[in-house]
DNA sequence: AACTGCTATGGAAAGGCTTCCACAATATTG
DNA sequence: CAATATTGTGGAAGCCTTTCCATAGCAGTT
């Protein structure tokens, strides 16, 4: 069926090792011979097979994605940036997307299998228990991207400055009642984040207020999803109908919308009755007009795949992790001299 | 580095024949020396190596997806239901991200070199000249999602009866001046989707006025993106000043939302000013409370996977079509009365 | 005891490539 | 012009499986 460098060999009188320095601009083969299977090989339009090569030279040129499904927007624009830098580099993505958590060890498995991939970029989730020395036994290139190892080269956002940057900026704008909405603090960024904003509530002096703080209940994605930030917001409204807050931090975008959903339905609108400030500028964020922290999606993705290359051409160095800060994107829900940022 | 059937084989005191009987429970061999092979492989953390299981068995367990980035949401919605199917199925996705439209051909070849994959699975884009007759030759299944080739599987939505159906819903809401804002008419379902709308029009007996219809100028992603619908949206409501239009139909969420926006800076809401229908149903789309057509994309991308499957394992019968029905999903966009759809 | 018919097993061949080693052909040097 | 260095080439070995063929071993027949 398919043509192999047999037939060119036969084809052209030479060696199946002269077809294979040609068509590999191996150093040691004459330039006429080398044109000449050139112009065979395409003329039987001679395809070489991936995996005979792959096992021959022990690479795959492919990687392994392993990323949670529900990270949706954060996902696809991170893709991007992968995908942008790994084609340059003439390599193929193997994707894995996680839709429950106990897909991840079952793809990382797949993933390890001798010979699959020649690394793992594996992102915004806890690297299992035991995969950290599997993954160093095996010598298997390794990055973590959104998620931290130790061990591992790892690509973060600063999410404790992220938080303290847009709290402040809630307090330079004058508001003093600053509640925030949370995700479940199993999530280390959550946890994170809700620090960034204490620390600047007591930098600016200004009281933390129990019952405008929340996490969110729906447990889905940690509490990273738009219903959990409709109930929450609802509950904090509700039961704060005669003194409510004047400003929130919300842990993501995602929550952020569904907590802007729960004001409408209450006929509050943002800035006007409550400023809202988001967390991850998702490309949803504006078009509705959110003023949110922004994360570096596309460079980490494109970073990611750079750190991933040094290590396959040499794993013999120590691991090195690098943090984005987020930047604070001014859009229209914390009420600044309606600046309408169209992008 | 790696364990391999020898090292196996040496251990059990066997033949490596014997082992690869073991590990593929092939039926002659012994029930004893089996689990002992067993035994002994797992001792040994034993993993295959999938090359040079692919080149021996010609099969690769692994197909790919070529897919455009840009149609965003869609794409992660259609990728759930792959991701979900093929997992089960044992199979492993190869991703390509098409960004710019010259890059499909790259990935095509990509995918077609010997060897890589099992199948392909081509999403939303006009098949290159040429690969038709080409991915025949080789036998390589393929399956076309949202395209359409005659001979090969496809699976698309009628685009015709979408929009004919949403139009005829505003009709029947009582709107009588309908316009349309519409994507390139390069591409197909922008044109399907303009002969459902102008078809529901004629059968209302309602008039169609070309100030009310406009197609998208921005021309990314063949117009199906917000800045196209901002714009096209402006151009009417400026022109049309004294006598706007009552409802518009628009090709795709995405547009509907930039002209929404449009709306907005010009303070005019729907549905009070102008009602909005839109197609697609991405994920945006209920956060906004967009009325629109849904397609069902997670059960297009199981499908897809499936179709795939048959050919795969038997590639010898005629190319089968399957076309879904849109849904019309309705939110606030078209003023019903006040169904909070909250979902 | 000799034969037949199974079953389980060993190991060569095949899959298609790269790479290494040996050697032939050519070029360089004194 | 012989001796040496250089370059280009053929093809075996190796990468790790699966699969096929031949055979050893054994139970059952006559």
């Amino acid at each position: 069926m398919g043509v192999t460098i047999y037939d060119i060999a036969r084809e052209a009188n030479v060696g199946i090792g002269t077809v294979s320095r040609a068509l590999n601009n191996h150093p040691k083969i004459a330039a006429k011979t080398k044109n000449r299977i050139l112009e065979i090989s395409r003329r039987m339009s001679y395809q070489p097979h991936a995996y005979a090569q792959g096992l021959a030279k022990r690479k795959t040129n492919t990687i392994a994605l392993i990323m949670p499904f529900f990270t949706n927007y954060f996902f696809v624009e991170v893709l991007q940036g992968i995908q942008d830098k790994i084609t340059d580099l003439g390599y193929d993505i193997m994707l894995y997307g996680v839709n429950q958590t106990n897909q991840v060890e079952e793809y990382l498995k797949r993933a390890i299998q001798k010979g699959k991939v020649d690394g793992i970029l594996f992102f915004s989730m806890k690297l299992p228990d035991g995969f950290d020395t599997r993954l160093k036994e095996l010598q298997l290139p390794t990055i973590l991207v959104d998620t931290f190892h130790p061990d591992f080269d790892s690509i973060t956002v600063q999410n404790e400055e992220g938080a303290y940057v847009a709290t402040r900026y809630l307090v330079k704008l004058g508001y003093k009642k600053i509640g925030m909405i949370n995700a479940s603090l199993d999530s280390e960024p959550a946890r994170m984040r809700y620090n960034g904003y204490r620390r600047a509530l007591e930098e600016a002096k200004l009281p933390f207020y129990e019952r405008y703080f929340r996490i969110s209940k729906h447990s889905k994605a940690d509490g990273f999803n738009r219903e959990a930030g409709y109930q929450a917001m609802s509950e904090v409204i509700d039961k704060n109908r005669e003194d409510l807050p004047e400003a929130f931090f919300i842990s993501s975008d995602i929550q952020a919308i569904g907590a802007l959903n729960a004001m409408k339905d209450r006929k509050l609108t943002a800035p006007d009755d409550i400023a809202i400030l988001g967390f991850d500028d998702i490309e949803l964020a504006k078009h509705i007009g959110l003023t949110t922290m922004r994360q570096p999606m596309y460079q980490m993705g494109v970073l990611a795949v750079e750190k991933l290359f040094h290590r396959i051409q040499n794993n013999d160095f120590p691991p090195s992790h690098t943090t984005f800060s987020p930047t604070l994107i001014v859009r229209e829900t914390c009420g600044t001299e309606k600046q309408q940022t169209k992008s």
